[in-house]
DNA sequence: TTGGTAATCTGGTCTGACCAATTTATAGCA
DNA sequence: TGCTATAAATTGGTCAGACCAGATTACCAA
């Protein structure tokens, strides 16, 4: 009986659903208004807090807009709903961000290590693939959404090489977290030209030190990396914040002039 | 026709942003227990419908998870690699075992470096509890069980006091798998009475490490320690592989003994 | 017609209450 | 003594009713 604690049915995910269809059958228009809650409420004879927990999370869900003392409202185009919400919330957080590159940078040179150590021949043969791809990258236009993937593959499969189950689990886990970490890098790194020949060659000296069998090396080799990625980053991100720092003291002082004349 | 709809703030849009935050510094850690909402709406000042509208938006990211006449529970989000089937397999799998060892030795030692730059007063204090009660199971009886806990316990203190979130959150992500592996470990270490105070020490030096702010040591202390269990362990395996060997050549079966060695 | 004001509508928030599921404590049983 | 079964406390889910502050609408006066 405990076993299954199955269906503890919510009332307001049934009305979730219920306006989700009314919605994709075209019932309820884009730009249109709902019903007043309270109305809403009786004609689906459930009380308003449920009906406004459905429309919080309808909210949140980005298909439904609200306007205080206006209405409720389906939105108009419908968004790319389809993102992890972690990532957005690692997304305003840049602290969060250099999180992820610390633990990066631990697993990373764990990874190289061992993948020095145990990289069979197939495992050489993709890398050597990957770090083309690398090549390539640099030679073309940029696009970071497809740059961070190959970026990110390549980091990959050196825990592929590395052998080792957990740390193979435990990367693939983090791929997505990986992508957009990698991505929002590349888009920064972008700004200094000059950093990415330097990446290059860092990438190139993790290769190196991996296709030679020469662990510490392959490890020391990914530490200057992130070092160096970590240390590049920090740096922007400095100044990026002294940038927006003086931008709103420049944006505060029309505000106070309007206040000074009349 | 406004281009601009003004902001009304909304209180529960700043307790959604509020908790996130305490999801990200690791106060609220994954699947701690929300305190009730009652005494919540109470400490953060709102109202409970208000914080509940929050907590919806939150569960529909995905963040949060409620558990009717239970609680609500952070969701362990940031791990997503670790799950079920996995840990099964991982557990069954001698092999694997040192794979996870030598993960943890990449985690901890950057958790333990962290720490020792990153604990707050109230870091230490926790670390000297935890560190008290791996004294305490010293004296006792030998329970694996209980033991692996409170060893394990021990160390996700140190990754907690690394203020590291995407870290902390792998490594309690890993818990399960980190207390069977800790639980055999201990198992087999046990079978040597003297490694018990070797690694007690090997302890005491990581805390010390932290405590003292020096993040070098702490690092170093770490890696001594993993290094000796990884070491010891493969002795006893390597020992105990050959007694099952010895073993199994006795009491072989008919249809392996075509297969058996010479 | 036009401008402004008041009545009204609507979402946002709050208080307080009850229900149902879970967890925890307790007492009773073997 | 140890374990199960029942009772009590805890906690999320739901509801009713009320008030507030923006937004809308209707209406009236110039």
């Amino acid at each position: 009986m405990q076993f299954e604690t199955v269906n503890p049915p919510k009332v307001s995910d049934a009305i979730v659903s219920q306006v989700e269809q009314l919605i994709l059958e075209g019932v309820l228009k884009p730009g249109e208004r709902l019903p007043p809650e309270r109305e809403l409420a009786q004609q689906l004879n459930v009380s308003r807090p449920s009906l406004r927990e459905a429309i919080t999370t309808l909210k949140s869900r980005g298909l439904l807009q609200s306007r205080r003392g206006g209405g409720n409202f389906v939105v108009d185009v419908i968004a790319p709903a389809l993102t992890n919400p972690l990532i957005e919330l690692l997304k305003n957080n840049p602290k969060a961000m250099f999180d992820v590159l610390e633990l990066r940078h631990a697993l990373e040179e764990v990874a190289a290590y061992f993948a020095a150590l145990r990289a069979t021949d197939a495992d050489r043969e993709i890398l050597r693939c990957r770090f083309a791809a690398l090549e390539e990258i640099q030679r073309g236009a940029r696009e970071p959404q497809h740059d961070a993937i190959v970026d990110a593959s390549f980091h990959l499969a050196i825990a592929d090489a590395s052998h080792n189950v957990a740390l193979i689990h435990v990367m693939r886990g983090l791929f997505d977290l990986l992508l957009s970490n990698i991505c929002r890098s590349l888009e920064r790194l972008y700004t200094r030209e000059s950093s990415y020949a330097v990446i290059h060659a860092q990438h190139q000296a993790i290769l190196k030190g991996v296709l030679e069998r020469d662990p510490d090396a392959a490890r020391q080799a990914a530490h200057v990396h992130l070092s160096f990625v970590e240390t590049t980053l920090r740096d922007i991100d400095e100044e990026a914040t002294r940038q927006e720092l003086s931008r709103r003291r420049l944006q505060s002082l029309p505000d106070l002039e309007a206040n000074a004349s009349p």
